[in-house]
DNA sequence: GTTTGTTCGTACGCTTTACTAACAAACATG
DNA sequence: CATGTTTGTTAGTAAAGCGTACGAACAAAC
């Protein structure tokens, strides 16, 4: 969901620096190797997790004393089985020792936060009505709520995720988030220097596509089409989030779609992907319309749209799923249906016929899990 | 330049597995950081290499020695400078003393192929006509064609590279390829066993793609689209080709554009990319126009299709540049500029407004490099 | 009840990797 | 000629993972 005007000279994704590696490096990618299997699994023991990784037990061993040593891992009781030999030492994620806090900016007039634990699960929620605000005030209601959801937590932390409107830099600077009145205001720093805990802060359409990944079914390359005040999407290709050199990936809904034509848009052009399928743009065309044939037909149009803008995208990218989020009232059945026929009909099946398109079964809380899910991965490695 | 056909049960990517790593894994990610240093710059001195790569001098000491044991890398004299201190020893890439094989299975009639310096140059050039040959002949004339460059190669070989029409999966079995009546063709394994030296092989738009990054002037993330006989695309995102779940990406030329009908495809639909692109329907549109100006609107209505195409994928993307390959002759002027102007009315500046559409630089021995530079990337590294 | 085989986790020593510290060689400058 | 600088190399050290071996704990077979 994103901002319709952005800054012209964001500055430019820094190419990767090619950087040396270091033994200690592969250490701590083992270790998140580790984490990474007993996160799915759970319930490994340390034998389990050789097999698993391919490292020997003695090297998973000295892994796994360094991951209780800090608190990340727990031994929860041995293996009962009619197994011979000695029974196996059961491991797990130390779930009940860490909470996660994830904040949610891109709902139009309130913040939802919540604590969460290491499983997605939303353990505490609270609000934060913004009441028109802009700019810094904005800011420290943000800041205020994420100060409350620390105080409330049951649990040290792991860290707090935040997913923002507009375009975030990877430093978790909002370059530009007209919605909020926002242009290079620096919440990663902000929310860091307020509570002393780790802060990331990504795009909300990006949080929510890493939400899929890591709780939804999403599996290997896909896209996250968040419908809602906007339309903007959030890209996973090889489970890595696409940022886009500017890290302006995503930003569709200002793509014109189509060659006949649409309605004007805000940003001044004719058809753009949000003057169809927004929630606001889909409501008015609801309401305007005088029966069910016609309000089927309002989302069947809006479909289309959809569809069409999709099957470049899906071309080039060659992606496994489409995933869409927003209101299930609005988008689930005849708009999915009609995006889907619409593809089909302007692709070729032999390529991209196993594109499968549905709608997130994450909900509301989609942007807020996602937030999770970013702190899972950057503290954890587990994606 | 893609098949207009694939086959349904196209193998999925393997998943990154999450393999462990270990130090002699960060070794020879070093080793590479340090043939990439000297790739570019070129002659410097380990001191240099020291400060370039963050390693310590005696590390770069030692792997230079291990490079040079293995003929990688040379030492070219000191260097002459009116500086204190010892002179330095200036360290190359053993340039002249290993050859590449590039070949390009791409054109229509004809396999074309060359024996290339590590800089891309080329040194002999050779051909093979395929007269209408299909299948296991036509592999049989690659096969010699491959054959026939070892033979004439001046220097020890660092690998063969190939950039094949149609769907190639990542151990370069050419799943399919129409054109040459290929399904599932082993052609790496098939060139490895009838050659001994390694091989790789990969689609003709990804190679054409690797070119341009490695040897033409595109920065950044882009998108390289090839058009020839048919319409294809390669995309490098982050300095790394992306190849689709099913390695059918870039698979642009059967992609319905616009919603105003359009002639009709091989594929049976009305409107692909490839009916407003391609050469052969260029050609015929010019041919049938009757003066300069009808023949002008032809090349700048394809062009316009291009922009509506590539709008919603710089959009979902961000990307830095779009490149365009194919005759100059046909795509240079009037359909470039219609692209731009098109893409431009129809995306936000903000977002994309810097996004610059050019012609490549590299000609009609883009695939032929883009090979050699994949072998350059598998044996040195070096991107 | 004992033996046998299996599995688990750990102790020890070794190899690889890159680092720090120190030093000789070679040059420019005063 | 003495001094400072830069280069490349020679030790010795710390980290990481491996292979081997071993004790502990259990099931199954006798």
């Amino acid at each position: 969901m994103s901002a319709p005007e952005a800054q012209r000279s964001a500055p430019l994704r820094a190419l990767r620096p090619s950087a040396k590696v270091l033994p200690e490096h592969a250490r701590s990618h083992n270790r998140s190797l580790v984490l990474q299997n007993l996160y799915r699994g759970g319930l490994l023991s340390r034998a389990d997790l050789a097999r698993e990784t391919g490292l020997t037990r003695v090297t998973i061993s000295d892994l796994v004393a360094e991951l209780i040593g800090d608190g990340l891992v727990v031994e929860t009781g041995q293996r009962e089985e009619g197994r011979p030999g000695k029974p196996a030492i059961l491991l797990d994620i130390n779930r009940a020792g860490h909470r996660i806090i994830g904040v949610d900016l891109s709902d139009t007039g309130v913040f939802r936060g919540a604590v969460l634990d290491l499983d997605g699960g939303i353990v505490t929620r609270m609000e934060a009505e913004t009441d028109g605000a802009e700019g810094d005030e904005v800011a420290a209601i943000a800041v205020q709520l994420v100060r409350d959801l620390v105080a409330a937590a049951d649990a040290p932390l792991l860290g707090i995720g935040i997913g923002s409107p507009g375009i975030v830099d990877l430093a978790g600077t909002v370059l530009s988030a007209p919605n909020l009145g926002w242009s290079d205001v620096a919440l990663q720093q902000l929310v860091a220097d307020a509570t002393g805990q780790p802060v990331v802060v990504a795009n909300d359409a990006n949080a929510a596509a890493l939400a899929e990944h890591s709780f939804g079914s999403a599996v290997g390359d896909f896209m996250l089409i968040r419908v809602g005040r906007g339309v903007g999407a959030g890209l996973i290709l090889g489970g890595t989030p696409v940022y886009g050199s500017r890290f302006a990936a995503g930003e569709l809904g200002h793509v014109v779609v189509g060659t006949d034509g649409g309605d004007l848009c805000v940003c001044g052009k004719h058809g753009c992907l949000e003057t169809w399928l927004s929630v606001p743009h889909l409501t008015a065309g609801l309401a305007a319309a005088p029966d069910a044939a016609s309000r089927d037909a309002v989302l069947r149009r809006a479909g289309e749209r959809l569809g069409i803008a999709l099957a470049p995208v899906v071309g080039a990218l060659n992606l496994d799923e489409v995933v869409i989020s927003g209101p299930v009232e609005l988008l689930d059945g005849s708009l999915t249906e009609a995006a889907i026929e619409t593809f089909r009909a302007r692709t070729m099946a032999e390529f991209h016929g196993d594109l499968t398109v549905r709608m997130s079964s994450l909900g509301q809380d989609i942007v807020m899990r996602g937030a999770a899910a970013m702190v899972l991965s950057g503290r954890l490695g587990v994606s």
